[in-house]
DNA sequence: AAGCTTCGCAACCGCTCTACA
DNA sequence: CTGTAGAGCGGTTGCGAAGCT
């Protein structure tokens, strides 16, 4: 019996030196080179900076550690007070409103941990951080995955919008109607359109013809169509494959080529009360 | 029961901003 | 304008507890 009792008080002293041993590595390990105590605070430390700030208040964080008798840094000071031991704190789990309130101010703050802990009551910037790092930082990444994949599966089921548009037309030097009396009155005008989408008169378009001295790669593209059909059906007449290419005109050669040779005169052509204003139509696309 | 891993949180570090001489 | 010190912020680390094998 007694031999046991001292084989359990040899284990006992064991144990105890081993922490004292630990203990005083710790202390050791806690010390800056300056000598300021680092690591966990001890109840002691706690209470005389309570007491320190009850005395004193906050602020002035340089003088806290010598007020209060304690061999810490001030910003160390500061923290505990801020993070742990102002009364006002709430130390309680976040709830569901806190939360969602936190997931929408990240969304739109980003990591303005000071910004959004003083939107929550109670909350400082460490806890609220803590909490993010710990619960919600996965969450959120996971929800952007699943995001990104739905987007990717949209992506591939639904086609994004053609957008057709009509190109200038380019006309060379031997083209007839450029080699007449009128050739320094090539027009960026290929239509005019009016608020209903009716053809325009001549009279309205009369001021729009630009002088280019005989730049001949300006655009235009003569309306063949009658003055009651509406300005973009001659558009939706012409095969996709056809719009915007340099190459329509000649593909479509009698058609239009015929057209421009009856033209005797820019000043008493026929078409160009037929046409339709460029600009117009492109506004209208966008 | 022991060893290992994960989690949560307090605390530290380094940097920036601001006030002041 | 510049240098310095104090204050504050966000990222990171380290430790203890809890959970798992």
């Amino acid at each position: 019996m007694i031999a046991i009792e001292k084989s359990h008080i040899f284990i006992f002293m064991c144990g105890q030196l081993r922490k004292t041993y630990r203990d005083q590595v710790h202390m050791e390990k806690s010390k800056t080179r300056s000598g300021v105590r680092k690591g966990a605070w001890t109840y002691e430390e706690d209470k005389l900076l309570k007491s320190c700030i009850r005395k004193y208040g906050e602020g002035k964080w340089h003088l806290a550690p010598q007020r209060a008798g304690l061999n810490r840094c001030r910003k160390s000071c500061r923290l505990r007070w801020l993070n742990y031991l102002n009364p006002t704190i709430n130390k309680e789990s976040f709830s569901e409103d806190e939360v969602d309130m936190m997931l929408r101010l990240h969304k739109l703050l980003g990591n303005r941990w000071s910004l959004i802990a003083g939107r929550l009551p109670g909350r400082t910037s460490n806890y609220v951080k803590n909490y993010w790092h710990t619960h919600l930082r996965k969450k959120v990444i996971s929800k952007k995955l699943e995001e990104n994949k739905e987007k990717e599966k949209l992506k591939e089921t639904v086609k994004p919008h053609e957008i057709i548009k009509p190109k200038p037309r380019t006309f060379s030097a031997n083209s007839p109607w450029l080699n007449r009396k009128y050739i320094n009155f090539v027009t960026p005008i290929v239509a005019v359109s009016t608020k209903d989408g009716t053809v325009a008169k001549d009279s309205d378009i009369e001021n729009t013809m630009i002088p280019i001295n005989g730049d001949v790669d300006s655009a235009a593209q003569p309306y063949t169509g009658n003055s009651t059909t509406m300005w973009w059906e001659n558009l939706l007449n012409v095969s996709n494959d056809k719009i915007g290419l340099c190459s329509l005109l000649q593909e479509e050669d009698s058609k239009y080529v015929n057209f421009l040779s009856e033209v005797p005169n820019v000043n008493d052509c026929n078409w160009k009360s037929k046409i339709y204003e460029f600009e117009s139509i492109l506004d209208i696309l966008n």
